[in-house]
DNA sequence: CTGAACTTTCAGTATATATTGAAAATACAA
DNA sequence: TTGTATTTTCAATATATACTGAAAGTTCAG
């Protein structure tokens, strides 16, 4: 039956998207788990909840539950509550633009804020020593603090933008 | 005696800057290790060799030497001989602009091209399917895959260009 | 209140990843 | 060749990270 063939199909895509998504999460320091819970709801077409988030992955309830704060915590998912319901569903963002502009902006403030602090602090602490190396190491320090700020800014920039004013200039500039 | 501040100054700036950089990196799914080796040759004022990284950084042999192999298959770092010498020194490519070129490039040909490949694969599984459920996937993993294509481009293009045409652009773009 | 529904916590355990160090392989001067 | 300096490999081990599951905590309808 063509029906049953259909929705094999679109099951094996998700479950390879699930799945995939897990691995190459962890090339960017994003644990598996989170990752895979993210994919799972991104691609659900309604909420989930804790228990149908466990069965679907086959992982236990405090794993579900400490990946969804996270999550949560992320921005990337909403809770919602259903009448007469006491248990929490989770929603994630799916619009790909705003989800590039939270990870953007929360990986701004949790990673590379803290980065340039002790870029800053290295240049800082060398500004008035003498003699080669000290100079060298502190130019080396500014340098990577100016780049790094300004990376940081572009991108804040542009997660700030309405994404069909910025995306043209993009394209425009990059012709 | 002052010189001798000044020089305990610098290396605990540097040190500092050592270790810092092995824990920062770990957010961003590079070793520990990795990272340290690095930021310890990015600030040595000449190149070292295996036995003088290992006594830096108080590690073992095998492990600098993994790490080292690494870092020159990503193409941070120049392997150098001296004369008359037969042991390996190595040296950081000390340029930011072309040490963030490197990475972009590299972490788009490693890790965003294998995710792309996915995300078209589980597209074109969907492409003809009929379900609301499947058309919703189908769109979900064509707007991401658009949207890392794009984003991947733009990383490119800015990576193959001069510093000194693209950031003039990047800034006018962004005031 | 009380108790059932639900969420959170966390000690114990499992898994993944990194590191060691010594042996094997390699390179090369004599 | 042969001996020595150097690099590489890899099994054993250590460490960091993630996961489980049950107990404790919370919430709330009745």
């Amino acid at each position: 039956m063509t029906t049953e063939t259909h929705a094999a199909e679109l099951r094996t895509a998700r479950d390879r998207f699930i799945s995939q998504w897990g691995v190459i999460s962890t090339a960017w320091g994003i644990n598996r788990t989170m990752a895979q819970i993210h994919a799972l709801l991104l691609t659900a077409p309604t909420p989930l909840s804790t228990d149908e988030i466990m069965a679907a992955l086959q992982i236990s309830r405090g794993n579900v539950n400490t990946n969804l704060r996270e999550l949560v915590g992320w921005g990337l998912l909403r809770i919602m509550l259903r009448k007469g319901e006491r248990k929490e569903y989770f929603e994630a963002e799916k619009d790909v633009w705003k989800i590039f502009c939270i990870i953007a902006r929360e990986r701004q403030r949790r990673e590379i804020e803290p980065a340039l602090a002790v870029l800053r602090e290295c240049a800082e602490r060398t500004a008035k020593l003498k003699g080669g190396e000290a100079e060298s190491f502190h130019r080396t320090m500014r340098d990577l603090g100016d780049f790094v700020t300004s990376a940081a800014g572009a991108m804040d920039k542009v997660s700030r933008s309405e994404r069909s004013k910025i995306m043209p200039l993009i394209f425009k500039m990059l012709k």
